[in-house]
DNA sequence: CCGTATTTGTCCGTATGTATG
DNA sequence: ACATACATACGGACAAATACG
C-alpha cells in the first residue's frame, strides 16, 4: 500500500515535534491542491485522509478549516469539504486584486531602489530576452516567475508579499489557467523592460502604473482566451 | 452566571441549523476580538470558552484555526491561541495593502460610474461637509465609513471587497489606532471631493490615484501620530 | 418512498507538553 | 531543580445528517 509512504512523509515532520500535525497536514493538503493532485471540485473525505496519513480526523478537520479561510477549499455543512473551483468571474476578480498588489509592490520597490537590486532585475530581464528569442516557454516560465517574485519580495512589505502569493496560488484553481500561459514572450518582456525603467527611475507613480498595467494586460489575455474558448465550444 | 446569556446567543444560531457550531463560534470570536472584548495579546483558553458557550473544545479549535488563517489570532503549539497584536510595522504594511486595494476599487468604480452611484456618493460627501463644519467626529465617522464601504462595494468585485474588509478589520488589532481617528475632518473631506470628481470623470487612472493617495495620506498621519507618541513616552 | 450505509458534527478521555510554586 | 497543576494535541466514540440502492 501507499499508506506507509504517506506516513513516512508526515513522520519526517512529526519527528521534529516543532510543528503540529494540523499544520503539517495543512501544508500537505495545500500542496496536493496546488499541484492538482486534488482536483478542483473534488470532495475531500476525512476518513480517507485520516487512513492515508494515519491520523485521527481532528487535525484534518482543523487543517481544512484553515484552508477554507485561505480560500482553497469550500466547506458545505453535513456534506463535506470540496477543493474550490474558480469561475471565470472569480479569476478575473483575482487578476484585479493581483494587479493592485503588484502595482503597490512596484511603487515600494522603486522608492527603495539601489544598484544591487537593479542589477539583479536587469539580469533577469536580459536573460528572458535571450530565452524569448528562442521561443522556449519552458525556460521562460521560471525566469518570469523569479522576476515577479523578486519584485514583490524586494518591495519589503511582508504582508503584501503574503497576500500576493495567496492570490497567485488561488489562480491555480482556475481550470483555464493554461490557456494564457503561452502567448507573447517577447511582448511580455517588453512590458518587463518598461517596468525595469520605471523602477530604475525611482518614480513610484510610474512604477506602480507599469506594474499594474502588466497584470492588467495579462488579465485581458485571459479574458480573450476564455472568450475564444467559449466561442469554440 | 453569564453562561446562560452566552448560550442563548449561540442557540439562536443553533436553532437555525444551517450553520455549524464552528462557524457560529468563529463569527462570535471574531466579534469579540474586533470589539476589543478579547484584547490583543490575550490568550484564548479552550476550556473557558467551551464552558462559556456550552460546547466541546472541538468546534472551538476549528474556529480558532480559521481565525488564525485570517490573521486575527496566533497559534503557538502547546501553549495556546493568542489574539494577534499588531506592531507599528504591521499597521504600516497593512495601510499599503489597503491603499492598493482601495485604489483599485476607485478605478473599477470610475469605469462603471452612473448617475445613481454618483448621486449617492455626492450625497455622502455633502453631508460630511456639513458635519465636518460642526467638527462633530462622532457624526462624521459613520458617514466616512459608509462612503468608503459604498465605494468598495459598488466597484463590483466581490473578491476585492472581501479582501479590503479583511484588512480594515485587522487594523482594529492595532492599539494605536485611536491616535489617528481624529484629525482633520475638513482636510479628509477635501480628499473625498477629489476622489468624487475623479470618479465622476470616469477616468480610471485618475480615480485610482486619488483613492490610493487618500489611504496613503491616512498612513502618513498614522506614522506621524505614533512617532509623536513615542517621542512623548 | 424507505431503509441502509456512509460521512460528517460533536463530544470527551488520555497523553504530552508547559508554566509555576 | 523538582513536583504539581493546568492547557493543549490527538484519538476515538456516539449521534445526526446525507447519499444511495
Amino acid at each position: 500500500m501507499d499508506v506507509k509512504n504517506e506516513l513516512s512523509h508526515l513522520n519526517d515532520l512529526s519527528v521534529v515535534k516543532s510543528v503540529s500535525l494540523t499544520s503539517a497536514l495543512e501544508k500537505e493538503l495545500e500542496r496536493l491542491i496546488l499541484t492538482g493532485e486534488l482536483e478542483p471540485g473534488e470532495r475531500i473525505n476525512e476518513i480517507h485522509l485520516s487512513n492515508r496519513f494515519g491520523t485521527s480526523r481532528g487535525p484534518i478537520r482543523e487543517a481544512t478549516r484553515s484552508l477554507e479561510a485561505k480560500g482553497l477549499v469550500e466547506v458545505v455543512r453535513n456534506r463535506g469539504v470540496f477543493v474550490r473551483r474558480l469561475s471565470v468571474q472569480d479569476a478575473i476578480e483575482i487578476y484585479d486584486v493581483r494587479a493592485a498588489l503588484f502595482g503597490q509592490a512596484g511603487r515600494l520597490l522603486a522608492e527603495r531602489m539601489n544598484d544591487e537590486l537593479l542589477a539583479e532585475l536587469t539580469r533577469l530581464v536580459d536573460e528572458m530576452d535571450v530565452v524569448a528569442e528562442r521561443g522556449s516557454f519552458d525556460d521562460y516560465y521560471p525566469l518570469n516567475l523569479a522576476f515577479h517574485n523578486f519584485i514583490v519580495t524586494s518591495a519589503g512589505n511582508r504582508t503584501l508579499t503574503a497576500e500576493y502569493h495567496r492570490f497567485v496560488n488561488k489562480l491555480h484553481l482556475f481550470r483555464a489557467r493554461a490557456l494564457v500561459q503561452g502567448g507573447g514572450l517577447a511582448v511580455s518582456n517588453r512590458e518587463h523592460r518598461a517596468m525595469l525603467e520605471a523602477l530604475a527611475s525611482g518614480d513610484g507613480d510610474r512604477a506602480q502604473m507599469t506594474h499594474w498595467r502588466h497584470v492588467a494586460l495579462a488579465k485581458r489575455r485571459v479574458i480573450a482566451a476564455v472568450d475564444g474558448a467559449s466561442r469554440i465550444d
